[in-house]
DNA sequence: CTCCTTTATGTCATTATTGACATATAAACA
DNA sequence: TGTTTATATGTCAATAATGACATAAAGGAG
C-alpha cells in the first residue's frame, strides 16, 4: 500500500466518491493522473479497503461510487499512527532562478509573471473553497474542533491559502529586485 | 534530458562539483538520491552537456569533478526559455490531517510536534546558508541584482524562509486548535 | 585493531508516476 | 448534424525515483 491508496482512503472518510472525482479532489494534496488512480481503487477494493455501487446517471456517463469499509478505517488508523514521511517539493521554477543570470531581465520578469499568474488563479480556488466550507458548515469555520467533519480539510485550506500568499509576496519582492 | 538534468547543469553554472556534491546540494530544490544522480550524469558528459577530471584527495576519497561545458550552457538556456512545469508538492501529513478526526486530540497533537521540529531544524539550516551566502559575499545581500553569482541562490533561499516561517505559523495555529 | 561514519561512485530491481491509447455517454455549440 | 468539452473508466509502455546491494578510502571512537 503505498501513500496515494491511503490518500484515496482518508478522503473516502468524508464521502463517498467515484474515481473521477477522487482523481479530482485529491490533486490540492497529492498529484495524481486518473491512469494511477482506477488501478490503485482496484487494488484497494481487492483488498477489502473499500467497496463499490454502480450508479446509473441521466444527465452524465454511469460511475463506480467507492465507499471506505471498516477495514479500510483500520488500514488508515494504522497508518497515521506510523511516522510521517517528510514533504516532497520538486519545482522547475526554483532550478531556472537558480540561474537566472544566464538569461536577461526582461526574460527572467516574463517567467515570474507566469507563475504570479498560476498564484492568483490558485489563490482564487482556495477562496472558493473556503466560501463553499462555510456554506456548508453551521458553525463559523474558525471554531471548527478536530471531531468536526471539516476540521481537516479547512485547516488544510488554510495552510495553502497561507503558502500561496506568502509565494505572491515573494512574487512581488521579486519584480522590485528586477526592476 | 529530464528536468533534474537541466536543475545538476544549473548547479553547475556556479562551481564545478563532484557527484556527490550535487546530490547534496541540489536537495533544498529537487530531492533526489545518488542512485539518480549518477547515471545522469554520466548521460551529461555523453552528450557533451557536462566534463570531468579527476581529483585525487588525501583526507577523503578521490572524486570526479564536473564543468559545465559551453554546449551545456547554451542546452540550459533553452529549457529556461521553454514554459516552465508547475510545481509539484506531495506531503503525506496533509492526507493524514484530511483524517485526523479518526484519531484522538494527544495523538494529533503528537503528529504535529514531529512535524514543527522538522520545519525547526529546516529553517536553522536556512539562517546558516543565508549567514555563509552574506560571508561570502562582498556586497549586502539585499543589494544583489540578477547579474551578480549568488542572486539566484539568495532569492531562493529568502523564499524558502518565507515558506519555513509560514509553516511554522500555521504549527502554532494548529496547536491552539488542539488544545 | 575493530567498528562506525562520512565521503565517494556505481548498478540494478522495484515502485511510483506519467503520457499515450482506447472507449463511451451526454451536453453544449456551431 | 458534426465537433468539442466534460464526465467516466480503463490499460499499457515509458519514464522518474527509490531502495537495496556493492565497493572503497579515510578518519575517529572505543
Amino acid at each position: 500500500m503505498n501513500t496515494l491508496s491511503y490518500g484515496l482512503l482518508s478522503l473516502l472518510t468524508k464521502n463517498s466518491r467515484s474515481g473521477y472525482e477522487l482523481m479530482q479532489h485529491i490533486q490540492p494534496f497529492w498529484s495524481a493522473k486518473h491512469s494511477q488512480i482506477y488501478p490503485l481503487l482496484a487494488q484497494l477494493e481487492q483488498k477489502g479497503h473499500v467497496a463499490f455501487v454502480h450508479v446509473a446517471q441521466s444527465d452524465k456517463p454511469d460511475k463506480k461510487v467507492y465507499s471506505i469499509t471498516e477495514q479500510g478505517k483500520d488500514a488508515l488508523r494504522e497508518w497515521i499512527a506510523m511516522p510521517t514521511d517528510e514533504p516532497v517539493t520538486r519545482d522547475e521554477l526554483s532550478l531556472k532562478v537558480y540561474c537566472i543570470g544566464l538569461v536577461d531581465k526582461e526574460q527572467a520578469r516574463m517567467m515570474l509573471a507566469v507563475r504570479e499568474v498560476y498564484y492568483k488563479k490558485k489563490k482564487e480556488r482556495f477562496n472558493l473553497l473556503m466560501d463553499k466550507l462555510q456554506q456548508a458548515s453551521e458553525k463559523p469555520l474558525d471554531q471548527l474542533e478536530i471531531g468536526d467533519d471539516a476540521f481537516g480539510m479547512y485547516v488544510l485550506v488554510h495552510k495553502a491559502t497561507m503558502k500561496v500568499d506568502t509565494d505572491l509576496i515573494w512574487c512581488e519582492w521579486m519584480k522590485k529586485k528586477l526592476t
